[in-house]
RNA sequence: GCCCCCAUCGUCUAGAGGCCUAGGACACCGGCUUUUCAAGCCGGCGACACGAGUUCGAAUCUCGUUGGGGGCGCCA
C-alpha cells in the first residue's frame, strides 16, 4: 500500500451533478492535486429502488465539463476497481461474512412494519430516540433462513461497540459522539445489497482512500464507519466534513425546487393531466398525477420541456442547468471554491490550476454558506470580459450545443466572433441571443414593442418615422455596407439635422428589431445586412401608426 | 424531543488577544460615461447575535442564552 494521498468523490447516480455535489467533488479534486495524489470517482448505485437510467452518464458529463477529471473511475479504469459500487457485491458479501463469523454482526428478522411500530412505541414511551435493541442471542444461520422462507425480511446489523467515539475531523476538530447515540445499524439490506454506511467503508478501504471530504450531513454516520474500519482492522482515513450550501432563501438547494416552479406554473395555467403529459412528452399518467401532488420529480428532460411550454425558468440547481444558462465552467469552479474556502489573502479570482496550488484543508471554514446567484453572475461577467477571443468562441459553441435551437444555432465562427465583439459587456451567452438574436431571425419574427414604437416612431408627430424615411434613402444609396460606412451615415445625418445620435439610432433600432435593445446601431445594421434592413424599415413605415399596425 | 455542528456587513468572507475608529468582493444607493441594453469608472451605506466572565486589553479565550443548520432509515 502506498503513502500517496487518495481522495474520492462517491455520488449516487440520480441525474446531473448537483451544485453541492460539485463542491464536494471540487474539494476532493483540489486536495488530491494539491498533495500530488489521486482523485478517484466511484458511483454508489446500490439502491435498487433509486437508480435512474443513464444518470451516471449525466454525472460524468457534468464532472468533465467542470474539468474535474478523475484519475481512477468509470471509463478510465484503475487498479482498484470496479468503480461502480454495484459491481463490488462480492467484496461487500465477503466483508459481511467476516463480521458474521466473528460475531460482530448478526441477523435481524424484523419487518419494516415491525420496526416502524417499535420506533413509534419508543417515541411514545418518551425515549431519547430509537435504538435497535440488540438481542441476547443472535439468530442462527438456520433461523435466518427459516425467517426468509417464511417471507420475512432479514437484514444484517453491525454489533456497534458500546463506547463513545471521537471523530477526528480535519475541519471541525475532534467531535465526540456518545455511546447512547450509537446503535446497531443495518449493513446488509434484506435484498442482499449493502447499505451506504457499510459499502462506503469496504470500498474506501479497498480503494486505499486516505482522505474523505464530504458534506456535514455525514458527520453522524462517521462513528459507525470508524467502528467498521476497526472491526476489519483497517486504518480509517482522515475525515473532513464540509459545511452545507444553501439558497439565498436559506432553504437547502434541491432539485425539487425546479419541479416546484414548474408545478406552480402548471397549476396557475390550470392544465389537466392529459395536457401535461403531452407537453412533457411523457406517457406515464401515474407519474404526472404523483408529480402534480408534489410526491415525485420528473425526469430532467420532461421537466425542461414542460418549463419551456409554460414559459417559466426553473432555478439552476444542477451543473448542467448553469451550463445551459450560459455560465463558464471555470467560473463555477472558482465561485464554488469560495463557498467554504478562502485563500486568506483577499484574492478571489482563480483558475482551476491556481486553485490546485492554493487550496488547503486548513483554510476551509465551518460555517454554512448561501449560494449567491448575483455574485456568481458578476463572476461570470468579469471572467467573460477577461477571457481570450478563442476561449469566448469555444464557450459560445459549448453553450449553443446544449441550448434549444434558435436563430444563432447555425452561425459560422466569423459571425459568432463578431457577435461576441458587438455584444461586449454581456454577462451570459443567452444575453447575446436576447440582444442580437432577432437579427438572424426571419423578418416576420420581429415583434414590435408598443412602448418603443410610440416613443421612438410616433412621438412628436412621427419624428422617428420622418427620420427613417430620410435615412433609408441615404442607406439605400450606400455603396459600402460596412460598420464604418454605416456609422458615418448615421452620424452625418444626425449632425445635418441637428439631432442627438439617440434620436436617430433609436428609431432605426426599433424599426429593425422591434425593441430598444440591440448592439451599437452600425453593428446592428451591418449584422442584419442591406436587404433586410431596408425591408424592415419599409415594413415599419408602411404599417406603423396605421389601423393595421403590426405587433401587439 | 434527543444528539452533533455553527455564529463578523443583506450575501461570500479576511481576522488565530493589542496592527480593527473591523479589510475585501457581490448586492444596494448616488454620480460619471453614453446611440439603446449591458458593461465600465468613482463615491457612499453597511457587521463582530446577546449576556456574563478571563485579561492591563477580546471580533478573537471560557461559560451561558438565543438563533441557524445537520442527524436520529433496509437513502446516500
Amino acid at each position: 500500500m502506498s503513502e500517496i494521498v487518495r481522495t474520492r468523490f462517491a455520488p449516487s447516480p440520480t441525474g446531473y451533478l448537483h451544485i453541492g455535489g460539485a463542491r464536494t467533488a471540487l474539494f476532493n479534486y483540489l486536495l488530491a492535486k494539491r498533495l500530488g495524489g489521486k482523485f478517484v470517482l466511484r458511483i454508489e448505485d446500490t439502491d435498487q429502488t433509486r437508480n435512474i437510467a443513464a444518470a451516471d452518464q449525466k454525472l460524468l458529463e457534468d464532472l468533465r465539463w467542470l474539468g474535474l477529471q478523475w484519475d481512477e473511475g468509470p471509463e478510465v479504469g484503475g487498479l482498484h476497481g470496479p468503480y461502480y459500487q454495484s459491481q463490488r457485491r462480492q467484496l461487500h458479501d465477503e466483508h459481511a461474512r467476516k463480521l458474521l463469523d466473528a460475531g460482530q454482526a448478526y441477523y435481524a428478522l424484523e419487518t419494516r412494519a415491525e420496526l416502524d411500530a417499535m420506533r413509534k412505541a419508543a417515541q411514545q414511551r418518551g425515549e431519547k430516540g430509537f435504538r435497535y435493541p440488540r438481542p441476547a442471542h443472535f439468530p442462527s444461520e438456520a433461523e435466518a433462513q427459516r425467517a426468509r422462507d417464511a417471507g420475512r425480511q432479514v437484514v444484517i446489523r453491525f454489533k456497534m461497540p458500546e463506547r463513545d467515539f471521537i471523530v477526528p475531523d480535519r475541519i471541525l476538530g475532534d467531535v465526540t459522539i456518545g455511546a447512547a447515540e450509537l446503535s446497531d445499524f443495518v449493513i446488509v439490506k434484506s435484498d442482499g445489497w449493502p447499505t451506504y454506511n457499510f459499502a462506503v467503508v469496504v470500498d474506501d478501504a479497498g480503494m486505499h482512500v486516505t482522505h474523505v471530504l464530504r458534506g456535514q450531513e455525514h458527520l453522524m454516520n462517521t462513528p459507525g464507519q470508524i467502528a467498521l474500519y476497526e472491526a476489519f482492522g483497517y486504518t480509517p482515513p482522515a475525515f473532513a466534513h464540509l459545511p452545507i450550501i444553501f439558497n439565498m432563501s436559506g432553504t437547502k438547494m434541491s432539485k425539487r425546487e425546479k419541479d416546484k416552479v414548474v408545478r406552480d406554473a402548471a397549476k396557475a395555467g390550470q392544465l389537466d393531466d392529459a395536457k401535461l403529459i403531452e407537453l412533457a412528452g411523457l406517457h406515464d399518467a401515474e407519474l404526472i398525477a404523483a408529480w402534480r401532488k408534489g410526491d415525485t420529480q420528473l425526469p430532467s428532460e420532461a421537466l425542461q420541456r414542460l418549463a419551456k411550454a409554460l414559459a417559466v425558468r426553473p432555478p439552476e440547481i444542477e451543473i448542467h442547468d448553469f451550463r445551459r444558462s450560459g455560465y463558464l465552467p471555470e467560473v463555477l469552479n472558482n465561485f464554488i471554491a469560495l463557498l467554504g474556502w478562502s485563500p486568506g489573502d483577499g484574492r478571489e479570482k482563480f483558475t482551476l490550476a491556481e486553485l490546485c496550488q492554493a487550496f488547503s484543508l486548513e483554510r476551509v471554514g465551518k460555517t454554512n454558506a448561501r449560494f449567491d446567484r448575483d455574485k456568481l453572475l458578476a463572476f461570470n461577467t468579469s471572467a467573460i470580459e477577461a477571457a481570450s477571443p478563442e476561449r469566448k468562441l469555444a464557450a459560445f459553441h459549448d453553450w449553443l450545443s446544449v441550448s434549444e435551437p434558435g436563430p444563432l444555432t447555425s452561425l459560422d465562427d466569423v459571425l459568432l466572433t463578431r457577435l461576441i465583439e458587438c455584444c461586449q459587456g454581456f454577462r451570459t451567452f443567452p444575453d447575446i441571443e436576447f440582444k442580437a438574436g432577432i437579427l438572424f431571425a426571419p423578418d416576420a419574427a420581429v415583434r414590435y414593442d408598443e412602448k418603443a414604437v410610440k416613443k421612438w416612431l410616433l412621438k412628436d408627430d412621427g419624428l422617428g418615422k420622418r427620420v427613417l424615411e430620410e435615412l433609408s434613402t441615404n442607406l439605400a444609396g450606400l455603396a459600402d455596407w460596412s460598420v464604418g460606412a454605416l456609422d458615418a451615415v448615421v452620424r452625418a445625418y444626425a449632425e445635418k439635422r441637428g439631432l442627438d445620435l439617440g434620436k436617430v439610432a433609436q428609431p432605426l433600432r426599433v424599426a429593425v428589431t422591434g425593441t430598444t435593445i440591440s448592439p451599437q446601431i452600425a453593428d446592428t445594421l451591418a449584422l442584419l445586412g442591406r436587404e433586410r434592413t431596408l425591408a424592415r424599415i419599409r415594413r415599419v413605415l408602411a404599417t406603423t401608426g396605421q389601423p393595421s399596425a403590426p405587433g401587439p
